[in-house]
DNA sequence: GAAATATTGTTACTTTTGTGACAAAACGCG
DNA sequence: CGCGTTTTGTCACAAAAGTAACAATATTTC
């Protein structure tokens, strides 16, 4: 497959084109043409077509996309069907969430083990997760081949788990803490689902918005 | 406050800046350069200047920036200081992980209620939030002011929850919810956690790295 | 308190990202 | 089965984002 430098926004966009083609092979719908699809996700046609052929040429030409195809490749090119492995590390009440609610199936991973430090939680199941205990990760990881770790441990002990777990060979960590993983010098893969940045983003807006109603209406009370 | 246009890229570098200005300040870091600031974010002093720039002239020549000034003027900023409300919608696991875990109070909001549609729910509280009847809402709406919504429903009922909270007023929605809420006609904000977007970019990225190994490999082997 | 040093805010420039335009090619109607 | 229509992939251009450079100015040292 073509894969030539790939910028940042090509590849965050892939996953919202994977969903909206999901979304459109449930309805039944079997051909798209890059126009309709801007027209649904808010985007330019002509960006629509630049991203695909980043990674081929996946439409025809007088015809448009066919949707499962698309689909297909999409996935592809994201890694969906390569059986990606995950652990979770932190069975508190967001990593249960996590495994009970979210389904990494539909992402191509299999989740396969949870660890944490409570006596409690250890030996117990979450749905059919097992929980061991974080002594028992480093021999789990000489036995199995995990790809991915979900770090949902309490903030102050994050940047410890980080390193210790990269120390035992993790090369990726999706991380659900309130803390900036990324070091200078490792070469984990990092990815951040900071709850906090995105609040924070909206807050902006919000308030911006409230700005300018309140600009809006100064001025008309002036008026 | 000076605030013409500021691009999207800036206000999420933003909340990043944030975090970063407490962790100094809870190590007890007065003052500190956009070059040093650079070093520890990843980040070019220039574009910090720039973003910063955006907003005011929070810094001092030959000095740099003041951390406790510098992280206030941001929280201000990013509308940390207005008392934001907030309720919860979906009272699943994920939506208790988040009155229970999160706290909005870091980033000034405060939630107030959470909504329900399961009657063995309603009228018991988490924390100190109560669950209170989704019929109920409307009311609730008349009688405290509510500036965002969370939004943790399953995913099927996603679009016409959201549908009819933004009919009830609501004007902001953070979104939990795997589904694409950005409707080309409504002007409601919505800012989207999109968690198998995050974990797809993460496989493209575990997946790219794979492949150059394995591309580095293969050439080794046949030399 | 003067000189050397540090560091900002801004301007000009470079690179990256996104858009518009168009030739090439497949579709599908009549 | 040929002709008009549709729609792609790519190329050239426009806009946006990021970087480097520098004058201006405060700080710190001696």
């Amino acid at each position: 497959m073509k894969r030539l430098k790939v910028s940042n926004n090509v590849i965050r966009r892939l996953p919202r084109y994977l969903r909206k083609l999901d979304e459109l092979a449930a309805n039944g719908v079997t051909r798209i043409s890059s126009f309709e699809l801007g027209q649904q996700l808010g985007l330019t046609p002509s960006q629509i077509r630049q991203d695909f052929s980043c990674f081929g040429e996946f439409g025809q030409q007088g015809y448009g996309y066919n949707v499962a195809d698309l689909r297909s490749h999409i996935a592809t090119i994201l890694g969906s069907d390569r059986g990606f492995n995950a652990i979770l590390i932190g069975v508190g009440n967001l990593g249960r969430a996590l495994i009970e609610n979210f389904s990494f199936a539909d992402c191509g991973f299999t989740l396969s083990a949870a660890f944490d430090v409570n006596p409690a939680l250890i030996g117990t199941n979450f749905g059919d997760i097992p929980v061991y205990s974080m002594d028992d990760l480093g021999k789990y990881l000489g036995e199995n081949t995990v790809d991915v770790a979900v770090l949902t441990v309490p903030k102050q002990v994050a940047v410890s788990v980080a390193e210790h777990i990269e120390g035992l060979g993790i090369e990726a960590i999706w991380n659900f803490t309130n803390v900036e993983l990324t070091e200078p010098n490792t070469n984990t893969l990092i990815e951040n689902m900071h709850f906090s940045d995105s609040l924070l983003s909206l807050s902006y807006f919000v308030a911006e918005r409230r700005d300018e109603q309140a600009a809006k209406n100064g001025k008309a009370d002036k008026e």
